[in-house]
DNA sequence: TGAAATTGCTAACACGTGTTAGCAAGCGTC
DNA sequence: GACGCTTGCTAACACGTGTTAGCAATTTCA
């Protein structure tokens, strides 16, 4: 079938007897412009008839907005791969823009070519703004985007950059769940980090573990400090090498529930039990999380929330000129499974 | 600070002092139009120290084409929520389109508001053509589109209607699994589906369980089939039901990974252990799989070739007006874990 | 030397819409 | 009866680009 041409609101305007731009008005709903109801009904009944759908790409043009708005992924291919909850922030950023009559256009960054420059899409004009999640600070485009006055809203912090952004309450999360542990009793307190201290959020969570041991009166040990990845076999790793420290940790922090699903299966090999030899706690809460043996205790982190968030600072910075909130922190909070009781009596 | 002027290829063509058609010809590389390298030259420093980027709206205004595809979601929620690979087909797809110049609308269907029509992006032509993940039967909005001639492929079949579509060979992964169980001995094996039989993946997993049981002479036991709903919980529960069976089954199929977490769930309460007591096979390979407890054995999913392969069939069906092969069946492979061994001796 | 071909460039149209300025007719007012 | 006001509509411009047709200058050829 060849390709119908399209039906335009000229061929509209000439069915219903009137001109184009009287077409456009009555569409549109142009209230201050006097279109007598007959006239309306004839223009409506045209377009009805000819099933007459407006030009967004003509549209755009002449309005000068896109009302489209980028959603870039810059993470590492294993951050994205275990990223169990981007499904949630998709889901929570396109229902904002929805809502606001926004799309949203979804752009990745393929790993084996990490130089694309994703700045294409606001300089040739595919959209009006950007969320950028997983921003990396030696990221180039990203900090001159921003000198250009791009509207951008980063989810995750950057530090000492003022580029807006929104992200999650990590240091009080991973207060949260230290204070927890420390509560039930425990002394001894192991960390394996869900990544490299590079990434903000790794030593964001670091902090406030370090924070909780402090309010309490309880000295930082390094030794019981292991690195994640991202991945299980990251934390399968980091468990085992924790589970050599002598005394033993009576529990662990492990601040990705991703990573946790590793470190539970070296705590299984070693042949120790949850929670009677050893507390563990996680951070994300993923869905499958109450699903595990034993079901995990964690912290729950607003998945749908900071996509949600995202959009709206955007999408207020695109409507008005005001300036907006520079960064919104979200809060977490703890879910109490099974996985955690107070240590064994020694 | 006021949005300043956009840079246009006229601004340029003063600099360079040339006309904006040769601006077009030289960033274009227009082959056939003698354009001298001197001018080209001029051409090219001038832009670049304009710091000139084409308008993308304008140019879509005259080629015609947006050169950007729709991803639309049509999963109901538990499913989408449950869709631990969608990340995957999102990339692939993303890839695939990005290989080819295309960009990525995406636009899942709110659960509270399932008649949005999404037609609107072909018809306002927001997109060249779309790629529908979860086609459900009953969509008029869908079948209308088609009649149209609006360039669509399907992620998932559906029954009676001849749009393209690329799905995974569900029937020819469910009979591997069951065949693997068979073939190490089980006799009584049972069934957990993925989700009710309404959806076409669902009956066909049944329908290849079935085969691979005809095939071996076993017959088929319909007390040993209970239904999941794409959650954990779901299959919680229909393991549950079937432990109450007796004779017990030796062996279960749970045509989802998502919804065998639950099953595990059901049989470690049950006080019996895997694969000792009871063998468990899943489906989708999810990518936790084989840090459960057992390791789970699987039929793997090829998720990011399903995204691959869909844009590949749209971009083809763009390109050309060739006639493309209607449909494709991704093949699947068995995982071997942990969690299937024969069955005891009785 | 004149005609023909080539080289290097440009004017002008088209894409489909939103919107401003303005026009004709009808009506009321002094 | 002339003037102004309201009503209801339209002509024309602008958005920024790709592309066709064509034009002037130069070179080639007989």
């Amino acid at each position: 079938m060849a390709t119908r041409k399209r039906v335009t609101a000229q061929d509209v305007a000439r069915l219903a007897g009137v001109s184009r731009t009287t077409v456009s008005f009555v569409l549109n709903n142009v209230t201050d412009m006097r279109i007598s109801e007959e006239t309306r009904q004839k223009v409506l009944e045209a377009a009805r008839l000819l099933n007459y759908h407006p030009d967004a790409v003509a549209r755009r043009m002449v309005t000068g907005r896109t009302r489209v708005v980028g959603f870039v992924l810059r993470q590492s291919p294993e951050q994205a791969f275990a990223d169990l909850f981007l499904p949630q922030v998709l889901n929570g950023l396109s229902q904002a823009a929805a809502r606001q009559g926004y799309q949203v256009l979804f752009e990745p960054i393929p790993p084996d070519q990490p130089n694309t420059m994703y700045s294409r899409l606001v300089n040739e004009r595919h959209v009006d703004g950007i969320i950028l999640s997983g921003p990396r600070f030696d990221d180039e485009d990203l900090l001159r985007l921003h000198r250009e006055g791009a509207p951008l809203v980063l989810i995750g912090r950057l530090p000492d950059v003022e580029i807006p952004y929104v992200d999650v309450d990590n240091i009080g999360g991973a207060r949260m769940a230290t204070e927890y542990l420390i509560q039930k009793g425990h002394r001894r307190i192991g960390l394996i980090t869900n990544a490299p201290l590079s990434y903000t959020a790794s030593a964001e969570r670091l902090s406030g573990y370090r924070q909780a041991l402090e309010a309490a009166g309880l000295a930082f040990d390094e030794t019981l400090v292991r690195y994640g990845n991202f991945t299980p076999h990251s934390g399968y790793q980091a468990m085992a090498a924790l589970l050599q420290v002598r005394p033993l940790p009576t529990a662990v922090f492990v601040a990705s529930d991703t990573v946790a699903l590793g470190a539970l299966q070296a705590i299984r090999h070693a042949g120790l039990r949850i929670p009677s030899d050893i507390s563990l706690i996680g951070f994300d809460d993923i869905p499958l999380a109450g699903f595990l043996d034993p079901p995990l205790t964690t912290i729950h982190l607003p998945a749908f929330n900071l996509g949600w968030e995202a959009a709206e600072m955007l999408l207020q910075r695109l409507s008005a000129e005001e300036a907006t909130p520079p960064y919104r922190l979200l809060a977490t909070h703890l879910v109490e499974r099974e996985s955690c009781a107070p240590p064994r009596k020694s």
